[in-house]
RNA sequence: GGGCGGCUAGUUCAGCGGACAGAACGUUUGGUUCCGGACCAAAAGGUCGGGGGUUCAAAUCCCUCGCCGCCCGCCA
C-alpha cells in the first residue's frame, strides 16, 4: 500500500567484498568452501545447511517428551527455555514447576526425577542433563561444537535450507511525489531487512515497490507539471529529478489549498479530466502521467539505492486498471450480499468482521478507488507467490484490515497475506514530515551527513590506529560510506517497528552507542586476525582454513560461549523471518559482538600457546567472521574488512 | 467518542509467563611491552506509567485509569 507509507528496501548495492554470499549468490569459493568435512557428522557441501541450535533444541524436546511420557507425566508443555546468561547450559526446562502438584513432590525433587529419566547417550548433541533447583539444564557435547565450527566454515552459514516456497515483500511504495524523506526511511530499511531475513530463511524472495500512478495526488502533480512555469518556481534543492519536479507538486498543492475560488475550480476540472482519462483507459492520459511518475521515481530510486534498497519490480497501479482486473473485482464485489449501494457509491459492509467502517469500492461517478485496485493487485500477488508480505505504516492499519477481509470475501486464502506495521518517525517538537508541505529531512541529506561525519571519524582515528595496513584515500571513502550509512540503517532496523521514533541528528549519527560500527569493528577484527595468519606460516593458515580442529582445544568459557553464540545464528534467522522481526537479528549482533570481544580479550589466537589451540582458535575466528558478516548482511549493513 | 499501538535505569533501547530485570550512552574508577583501544573491566543508577486481578511464578496474561501517537474521507 502505498501512498505515503513508504516501504521497503533492497540492499545490496555495491558489492562489499567482505560479505560473501550477498545477493543470494553462492558464496565465492574461499578458504572455507568445498572442503571435505573432517569431523563429527560429515557435512558435504551439498548437504542441507545445518541449523545447529535448532537441531539441538528439537532433540532435547523429543528426549524430554519421551522421559515425561515414561514417567506418565503430561507432555503438553515442556517448559523449554533459554537459561540466563550465567548458566552454562544451552537449554533449560521449567516443567518441574508444573508437575509438582500432580507428582505431590516439590519441584526440585521432580526435576531430579525427570533428569534421571533422560538418557543423554541416545540424544545427538546432548552431553548431560543437570538440575539446578527446580530447573533442568541441558548441556551440549563436543560434537555440537565441532559441527558448529564445521557448519560456520561455510561462508553461507546462517542460510537455511531452500523451502521451495516463494514470498514477495512489498515495501516502501512511497507515492512518487518527491524526494524520499526520513519519515519514510523506516520502510525501506525495515522492508529490505525483512526480505533479507526471508531469503536467508530459505524463501525465494522478490521485492516489490507498488507505484501509485493512478491516484489524485498524481493527477494533481501531472496537472501542475503541465501548468506551472519553471521560472516562477524556487531553485531545486538538489540537481536530481525528484527535487526538480516536486516544486511543481508543491506549487500545485498550494494553489489548490490557498488559491482563489475560480483558479481552484479550473484546476479541479483539469485534475478530474486526468483521473477520468486514466479510468477510461485513455492512452494519451497514461503517457502524460507516466512522464511525471517515471521521472520522479527515477530520482527516488537513486536515493533508495544508496541505502542500498533495490527492487526486483516496480509494479504500477495503472496496470490493474488497464488489464481490466480492477473492473472485474468491482463486479464480483457488487454481486455479494455484503455489497450495498449508498448515495450512488458501492460499498462493502464488513461489520461481520468487527469493522464498522464501510469499504467504498466504487465512487458514485463509477470510478475505482485505491483499495479497489489494491484488491486486484493482491490477487495478482497471490497467484504468483506463496506468501505476500507488506511493510506499511501504522496509519494504514484500518485500510489493510479492510483489504484483508475483502480479499477473503473474494475467495482468497488470506493466510498468505502478512503485514509488518511500523510507526511514525517524527521531528523533534512533534512535527511530522510531509512531501507536499516540504517539511522534514530528506534522506539524501541524512545520508550525506552520516557519511561526512563518519569520514571525520575515520580521519581522526587514522593516527592512532595500531594496525599497520596502509589505508588509502579509497579506503577512507569506503569506510566512511560503510560506517555512515550502516549506522543510519542499524539505528532504525534495531528497534521494534511499533515504537515511534523521533528523529534527532545527534542520536541517529552517534557512532558510539550500540551502533553499526561497534558490530562492524568485530568483523574487521576477525578479518585482521585471519589476514595476519595468512601472511604467516602458509601451512598453519591452511590448517586453520580446513584441517582438523580438535574441539577439546576450545576449553575456556569464552571459547565455549562464542561457539554457542555462533550456533544460535540459524535459529535467530529463522525466528526473525517467521515473525517478521528483523530487529532480532540486530539484537543478536550486539550480543554476538560482546561475546566475541570477551573471547578476543581472553584468548590470544596468533600467539596461542600450542599449535592445536591456535588452529582451533583460527577456525573459531573464521566461523565468527562468517556469522557476523551474514548477520550484518541480513540487516543490510556492510561488513568492512578494515576500518 | 470508538478502534489500534506505545509507556522498562538520567537518556536510547532489548527482554514479552519462569532462575537476582539486561545492554549501550552519559557519570565515576581502572586497563596499551601482547592478534586492530571505533575495545575491555569495575562502580553507581530501576515502585518495568498508576491501581486491581489470574498464577506455584507477571515487565511479560486479563481488567481499569493516565499520558503520547496513529486511524475512524466517494484520499492515498
Amino acid at each position: 500500500m502505498g501512498f505515503d507509507a513508504a516501504g521497503r528496501t533492497g540492499e545490496r548495492t555495491e558489492p562489499v567484498p567482505s560479505v560473501p554470499g550477498r545477493n543470494g549468490e553462492p558464496a565465492r569459493s574461499g578458504p572455507a568452501g568445498g572442503r571435505p568435512a573432517r569431523f563429527g557428522n560429515p557435512l558435504s557441501a551439498a548437504a542441507e545447511p545445518p541449523r545447529m541450535f535448532r537441531q539441538f533444541r528439537s532433540n532435547v524436546e523429543a528426549a524430554l517428551e519421551g522421559a515425561l511420557a515414561d514417567l506418565d507425566y503430561p507432555t503438553d508443555d515442556l517448559g523449554i527455555e533459554e537459561p540466563p546468561g550465567d548458566v552454562d547450559a544451552a537449554l533449560a526446562s521449567s516443567v518441574a514447576f508444573r508437575l509438582a502438584s500432580e507428582a505431590g513432590a516439590p519441584p526440585p525433587q521432580v526435576a531430579g526425577e525427570v533428569a534421571d529419566a533422560v538418557d543423554p547417550a541416545g540424544v545427538e548433541y546432548l552431553a548431560r542433563v543437570e538440575t539446578s533447583g527446580p530447573y533442568l539444564n541441558f548441556f551440549t557435547d563436543d560434537a555440537y561444537a565441532a559441527d558448529t565450527l564445521e557448519a560456520a566454515r561455510d561462508e553461507r552459514y546462517g542460510r537455511l535450507p531452500d523451502r521451495g516456497e516463494s514470498a514477495v515483500v512489498e515495501h516502501t511504495s512511497a507515492n512518487p511525489t518527491g524526494p524520499v524523506h526520513v519519515g519514510r526511511a523506516r520502510n525501506p530499511i525495515v522492508g529490505d531487512a525483512t526480505a533479507n531475513a526471508l531469503e536467508y530463511a530459505g524463501y525465494d524472495v522478490d521485492r516489490h515497490y507498488y507505484v501509485n500512478d493512478a491516484g489524485r495526488q498524481i493527477a494533481v502533480f501531472t496537472w501542475a507539471y503541465e501548468t506551472f512555469d519553471e521560472a516562477d518556481l524556487p531553485e531545486p534543492e538538489r540537481d536530481k529529478p525528484d527535487y526538480d519536479l516536486v516544486r511543481y507538486y508543491r506549487a500545485g498543492s498550494e494553489l489548490l489549498e490557498e488559491g482563489d475560488e475560480r483558479e481552484v475550480e479550473a484546476a479541479e476540472a483539469e485534475v478530474q479530466a486526468i483521473l477520468q482519462g486514466l479510468e477510461e483507459g485513455d492512452e494519451a492520459t497514461y503517457d502524460r502521467v507516466e512522464e511525471v511518475v517515471d521521472t520522479v521515481l527515477a530520482g527516488m530510486r537513486e536515493t533508495l539505492e544508496r541505502l542500498p534498497a533495490e527492487f526486483d519490480e516496480f509494479v504500477k497501479e495503472t496496470r490493474f486498471m488497464r488489464d481490466g482486473s480492477t473492473d472485474r473485482v468491482a463486479e464480483r464485489l457488487q454481486a455479494m450480499d455484503e455489497a450495498t449501494l449508498e448515495e450512488g457509491a458501492w460499498q462493502l459492509d464488513l461489520s461481520e468482521f468487527g469493522i464498522e467502517k464501510k469499504l467504498v469500492f466504487l465512487r458514485s461517478d463509477g470510478t475505482s478507488l485505491y483499495t479497489t485496485r489494491d484488491l486486484a493487485h493482491h490477487e495478482w500477488k497471490f497467484e504468483r507467490y506463496d506468501r505476500a508480505v507488506t511493510v506499511i505504516g501504522e496509519d494504514h492499519k484500518l485500510a489493510f484490515d479492510q483489504l484483508r477481509h475483502a480479499l477473503g470475501l473474494l475467495g482468497n486464502d488470506t493466510e498468505q497475506l502478512e503485514q509488518l506495521f511500523y510507526s511514525w518517525v517524527n521531528l523533534p517538537g512533534g512535527e511530522g514530515m510531509s512531501t507536499r508541505a516540504g517539511t522534514g529531512v530528506d534522506l539524501d541529506d541524512l545520508l550525506d551527513e552520516a557519511v561526512a561525519r563518519a569520514r571525520e571519524e575515520v580521519e581522526t582515528r587514522m593516527d592512532d590506529r595500531i594496525r599497520d595496513d596502509d589505508l588509502g584515500e579509497a579506503d577512507v571513502d569506503r569506510i566512511a560510506r560503510q560506517v555512515g550509512i550502516g549506522a543510519v540503517r542499524y539505528d532504525i532496523v534495531s528497534k521494534q517497528p511499533t515504537k515511534a521514533i523521533t528523529f534527532e541528528w545527534e542520536r541517529a549519527l552517534d557512532f558510539e552507542a550500540q551502533s553499526a560500527p561497534y558490530v562492524q569493528y568485530v568483523h574487521a577484527r576477525c578479518c585482521g586476525i585471519l589476514a595476519e595468519a595468512e601472511k604467516g606460516d602458509a601451512d598453519e593458515s591452511q590448517a586453520a582454513a580446513g584441517a582438523e580442529v580438535d574441539p577439546d582445544a576450545l576449553s575456556t568459557p569464552e571459547e565455549r560461549a562464542l561457539v554457542a553464540e555462533i550456533a544460535r545464528f540459524p535459529a535467530v534467522v529463522e525466528e526473525a523471518a517467521e515473525d517478521l522481526e528483523p530487529h532480532r537479528v540486530a539484537t543478536y549482533t550486539r550480543s554476538f559482538a560482546e561475546t566475541f570481544n570477551a573471547f578476543y580479550r581472553e584468548c590470544p589466537v596468533l600467539s596461542a600457546d600450542d599449535p592445536d589451540t591456535r588452529t582451533a582458535r583460527l577456525a573459531l575466528v573464521a566461523a565468527a567472521r562468517h556469522t557476523v558478516a551474514n548477520a550484518l548482511d541480513v540487516l543490510g549493513v556492510a561488513a568492512p574488512e578494515s576500518m
